[in-house]
DNA sequence: CTGAAAGCGCTTACAG
DNA sequence: CTGAAAGCGCTTACAG
């Protein structure tokens, strides 16, 4: 591609058998004896072949190449997700195309079209809205893909995506109950983007424990924070100027809860001391000294990870196979925002 | 090449012209009249066309994917330049294939091979060693590229190469300058991976800084971080043990000064009270409340984007073109880890 | 086990 | 301005 390189046609000149013969040998198919196939690796060796892959691609109608969707590059929680698909792809012989939408619906249409054109043999999305008419056109389309993260809710489409996503029921659960255990009573709630489905599980798993341990779930102590640190900043000063301030806020995702700790901060309060705080991620931000951030925390690298394998399982598998969903969990991971190190549980 | 889809044979056929017709007025390129050329790309939209691009990229030797070679994508500060490379690339009408190497030179090797074969047009490279062998190929094979942040130094080498650095030596001697203007005298500088040449030239901006202010480099205060978080918070706790310890750490990027600012805290010492912290690099983490880090910012994303186009206009100019060297400045950013807040400069 | 041929989907000279 | 043909570098049936 970049340079006149040599060609399997040369390797054939030179080892004196026809480029079938090269073909076989070098991709490890019967057809060619030991013998030879030894002399012209050898050769091609010598002569620092390398296959040209649009060549490959063109035939074999296998790019070997994989695009994952994500929202922005920037973000940390993407980042470690990246991480993980990009490891395992590398693992099993595929590329990573990298494809940030920065949330524009329009980028993201424009992006899918551009993907398929470009011949990756398959999508890693983890963008996909709970109604998302591209994942439609994809199916449509025969484009193997996996949601990641975030999966489709409409019926007649979610049931038949591979997805691998964070039990966010649970975790959304988690969150609550810990705050509970701790004494609260008043808790807010900052949910993410109710287009995104980890979004509105992570808020029924909430309101689940709410429900249970008889926490009172007033709308005034819900709010939208759409997974913007900005967002969530600005809710939390509502809540706190509340008549009745909540003492725990617990907002959906580190990020946010960032924002919050800005707010809360910024309004001198104490935290745990005077509003606990808990988020959901895990990102390395909230690890800092000074920050510590209690949260629940995804497998991300795994999440990815695991994303690819189903992926490449279903391009490689070539026949039709069951539908995967794979559900990972979360852990809580008690730092101090929440107090817990202060007297521990208390119920 | 993930469905069959329709060809440009298939719109010839419909429109009943040629494929070089239908060729020459999809491409915008003249041969065909404006009538024609129309009712062409009509056709081919309703029929949902989309050119197969390994054809496209075997005939054409022109893959309109660039690869990016970065140490590791979890890196906040790769993050960010990959921001600015991936953004850049789409608006000139390329995708980016993400290549991370975590620090292993043999991958690194692999992945400089893979990436020809697979045929990007042109690869960007963050992670080039001062004396890198993998680059000496890289021009001898003719591939086009570009290093941005981290440049080869070897005689012979280095000119020839297109490269888009920040201005490392000035920010070295900035980050000494500030401390010294606060007051201090006894500055310890945790330096990076000496194998890189930003942390040579920011080393160098430090220690002529250091010169110029009659400040004393004694080996004692000048450490090797290697850009790692653990090292640099082993470096500190070090430093803190002298019996004359510094009154003031220069980490020469925002990583290692976290880890300077765990050391610290975890000896219970106070920031920028007992011991000033200035970093480099402007990472997000740096800028939360309570950590608020005094650095030195790079312009990250403008880095990434000026190597982009850099690459870009090599690969499209065809013709010899003179080597750009460009050099970004860095902005000092002044928060609270170094003190100014605290009664301004003293000198 | 091996070779000659066709073809993947496109673009590019080259004739008309 | 337009069409027929060759060719990019590979793989895959298909004969020998």
């Amino acid at each position: 591609m970049i340079e006149k390189s040599t060609t399997l046609k040369d390797i054939a000149r030179i080892a004196g058998v026809s480029t079938a013969a090269v073909s076989m040998a070098l991709n490890n198919r019967p057809g060619v004896g030991p013998a030879k196939r030894h002399e012209i690796i050898d050769i091609a060796q010598k002569n620092g072949y390398r296959p040209n892959m649009a060549a490959k691609a063109l035939v074999s109608k296998h790019s070997y190449a994989l695009g994952l969707v994500i929202n922005n590059i920037s973000d940390p929680f993407f980042t470690e997700l990246a991480a993980g698909v990009e490891k395992t792809a590398r693992s099993l012989g595929y590329h990573i195309i990298l494809c940030s939408i920065d949330g524009r619906a329009d980028d993201r249409k424009q992006y899918l079209d551009l993907m398929r054109s470009r011949g990756v043999d398959g999508l890693v999305i983890s963008t996909a809205a709970v109604r998302d008419p591209h994942i439609g056109s994809l199916i449509a389309a025969g484009v193997p893909f996996v949601c990641i993260n975030r999966v489709p809710l409409e019926a007649g489409i979610s049931e038949k995506i591979d997805t691998v996503t964070l039990d966010n029921h649970a975790a959304g659960y988690q969150g609550i109950a810990h705050l509970w255990r701790l004494g609260h009573d008043r808790i807010a709630v900052i949910s993410g983007d109710l287009n995104a489905s980890n979004a509105l599980a992570t808020l029924d798993g909430s309101k689940n424990a709410m429900a249970d341990y008889g926490i009172a779930a007033t709308p005034t102590l819900l709010k939208n924070g759409r997974y913007s640190r900005r967002i969530a900043q600005q809710k939390a000063n509502q809540l706190m100027r509340l008549k009745r301030p909540p003492s725990a806020i617990f907002a959906h995702d580190d990020n946010m809860a960032l924002g919050v700790r800005e707010a809360l901060l910024g309004l001198n309060l104490r935290i745990p001391e005077d509003v606990a705080l808990m988020g959901m991620d895990d990102i390395q931000m909230g690890a800092l000294t000074g920050v510590e951030l209690t949260t629940v925390s995804p497998k991300k690298s795994e999440m990815g990870a695991m994303g690819v394998r189903i992926l490449v399982n279903r391009i490689e598998a070539g026949t039709p196979r069951m539908v995967e969903r794979v559900v990972l969990n979360a852990d809580l991971i008690v730092r101090k925002t929440c107090g817990y190190a202060n007297g521990g549980y208390k119920r």
